[in-house]
DNA sequence: ACTTCTCCTGCAAACCTTTGCAGCCAACGG
DNA sequence: CCGTTGGCTGCAAAGGTTTGCAGGAGAAGT
């Protein structure tokens, strides 16, 4: 029934590798034949079939992208901004959600691999080695997560943990507490590290407090034993425990930012709903999403056709792999859910602490519609360090 | 490099078809023969290449989703239902956003066509005539929307919008605003139909508000309107237009629920989170995801294969084509958003009116994990009506 | 012992494209 | 007028799998 590449040539009375060419390879057919051939096609409705064309050039042109959890308000923004970028390039991406379960990701990929160009596996929670050894089996790029020998793109929440302790600390904190994410989770070995670094040089108490679901749930949870801690200020790993806290709190009685305050990680557009309006530190997941499919494509781009005729075709000298990886900044937006500690300095108003970002349109996703400079999204990461 | 049939094929000493009806027709093959490939193929680590596969049957086990906008957390929930139901069925699912954009959703339409068996048409906003000419090209199963001919499932938000404007009536509601989704909406019509109905029923008035872009910031943008039009209590046409008018008539003064009440509609995770509770009617999306994606399978289950040598198979007398619309119940789901208008009876205290819904975990997404019953979905629509 | 089955396996075509190679023709330089 | 070049086009193989058909071996029925 659907129109091929045989009857579109049998239309307009040429051989079916000029049909071929037509579209993959146009200058190297006569306009005036392009032009009859595009006609038929047009015509008959023909579109390429991919399953064949995949077939021969061994490249799918399909993208696999592994997600702890679409739910999780962190990905929508990411996933988008994958998708439009592959769009573009003609690519589609393959969804898949492993509901936070390390073994559901290893399957993920093993089902995956066959029928995609490379995966884009997004914080994973499986071990370095399984990783290493699942790229083995197809082009990998990992996202918040650095695997050596592998091309990762990771938002700095070490640095931004870094601003949220120094934000909370500058407004007079001294005992403050971390309420750690997931086990397994690299973000969250970050920002721990960064978050203890920065509190012993401010000269303040750091608690770490986990590991816990990174959900609404697992802040609720928690608020009793934030209580305990004594601590008047804490750094949540991500916008939805940071909530979750909140409200866990405000059960207990304790006001925000009155009583105690709360700094969240990733900036979901939630974050800016709540009440007290979420003090964060914003992270460029759609600028991430991009990034990871550049880099995918970039990189297997060098691969050429691993599959054509004789096979005989000499690898390009190009074949050194260049793994880079990029890293993304962060940065800290302060909003209503911080103030003043007891060690404040007098002269130093609550209010004077809380400033919105600027010019943020509410969801804008800069780049996802049509015209999106592909320079853009390295543009934004002024840091990048090739391994 | 990666394994092919072929090569197991020699391994274990038996042809090609052999190791092929292994994997296809495992009971057309002796069982000693079968383990022996088997063991071979896992040494090899031989996975069958679907796009051969998809060239010679026809078939891709791709399914295409296609949404407006997956950073409204309306969706997430749906797409991970419809993703997980997908896998247990061997299928992949590609995701595509249109960016609220109804040239988009055509042109995605067509570029998955030729690559998977079917689309999930996730609230189009095209035209029903649009939809019906591209469903020749492609499978279709439409969500939230009701085109002749074609099989879709569609949230009952018509009941919801009843069950909300009688919840508002019995409060003692007399003015009622709707605010208004996007044009092209099929469940913005849905939601105007039946609630002006039911306000006329009541006895209240109802005024039209719309249309709005569907997102928090169409919600704060028609803050002022609202308070014009004199309603006491407005039924809006998603949660974040509504948590948006919440926090749009905060800042002209009005309080919710006190001075007015607000009732969203799908229920989705951040109605639980916002200051105050939302009252909204809840809709069953990852129900929604699981069923679409069902239908679908079931629908070209009897399609058969389209391919096959001779072709001349002949089409089984289940060519009927029983096009089935799916209705999904919704539920009203009463927070802390709404509260006694000034008609109220006088024995009938607000805080009488707010109850949550018992044992809903946060964000539980049932049968997206491993053991999901198929009859699970179905089960929860009771009203199934055969076209 | 011969036929008739049943079970299993092999054979080869077909699915739709891509692409290296070779051939054709016209134009051009000498 | 011949050789060469360059621009297009055709030819045919290849890519990995599925599947109708046919054939072989053994069992069962007569």
């Amino acid at each position: 029934m659907p129109a091929t590449i045989r009857d579109v040539a049998r239309a307009s009375g040429v051989h079916i590798s000029t049909v071929s060419r037509t579209f993959s390879a146009p200058h190297l057919v006569n306009p005036e034949t392009r032009n009859r051939v595009l006609a038929c096609a047009e015509n008959l409705g023909y579109r390429p079939n991919r399953a064949a064309r995949a077939l021969i050039t061994g490249r799918t042109h399909n993208i696999g992208l592994i997600i702890a959890d679409i739910a999780n308000p962190f990905f929508p923004p990411l996933i988008k901004a994958a998708e439009s970028q592959a769009r573009q390039r003609d690519y589609h991406i393959f969804i898949a959600d492993t509901n936070e379960d390390p073994a559901a990701e290893e399957d993920l990929v093993h089902a995956l691999a066959k029928q995609v160009d490379g995966v884009l596996l997004c914080s994973p929670r499986m071990s370095n080695s399984l990783i290493e050894q699942l790229s083995r089996e197809v082009p990998l790029v990992v996202i918040n997560r650095q695997v050596t020998g592998l091309p990762a793109v990771v938002m700095d929440v070490g640095q931004g943990a870094r601003l949220a302790v120094e934000h909370l600390t500058g407004l007079g904190h001294r005992e403050l507490a971390l309420l750690g994410g997931p086990r397994g989770s690299w973000t969250n070995r970050e920002i721990r590290r960064s978050a203890t670094a920065a509190a012993r040089t401010a000269d303040a108490a750091l608690t770490v407090l986990g590991p816990n679901p990174p959900t609404e749930g697992g802040g609720i949870a928690m608020a009793e034993q934030v209580r305990r801690s004594g601590a008047t200020a804490v750094l949540a790993y991500n916008d939805l425990m940071a909530i979750g806290l909140i409200e866990g709190l405000d059960s207990l009685g304790l006001r925000v930012p009155q009583d105690i305050s709360v700094v969240g990680i990733d900036d979901i557009a939630l974050s800016r709903l709540t009440r007290p309006k979420l003090t964060t530190v914003a992270t460029p997941t759609a600028a991430a999403g991009r990034t990871a499919v550049d880099m995918l494509l970039q990189h297997d781009g060098s691969f050429a056709a691993r599959a054509g005729r004789g096979g005989g075709r000499t690898t390009t000298a190009d074949d050194r792999r260049t793994t880079a990886q990029v890293t993304l900044q962060t940065e800290l937006v302060i909003r209503d859910s911080t103030g003043v500690g007891p060690a404040a300095p007098a002269d130093r108003p609550a209010a004077a602490a809380t400033a919105d970002r600027p010019g943020a349109a509410p969801s804008a996703d800069p780049g996802s519609r049509g015209h999106a400079d592909p320079g853009d999204a390295t543009a934004a990461t002024p840091e990048v360090v090739a391994s």
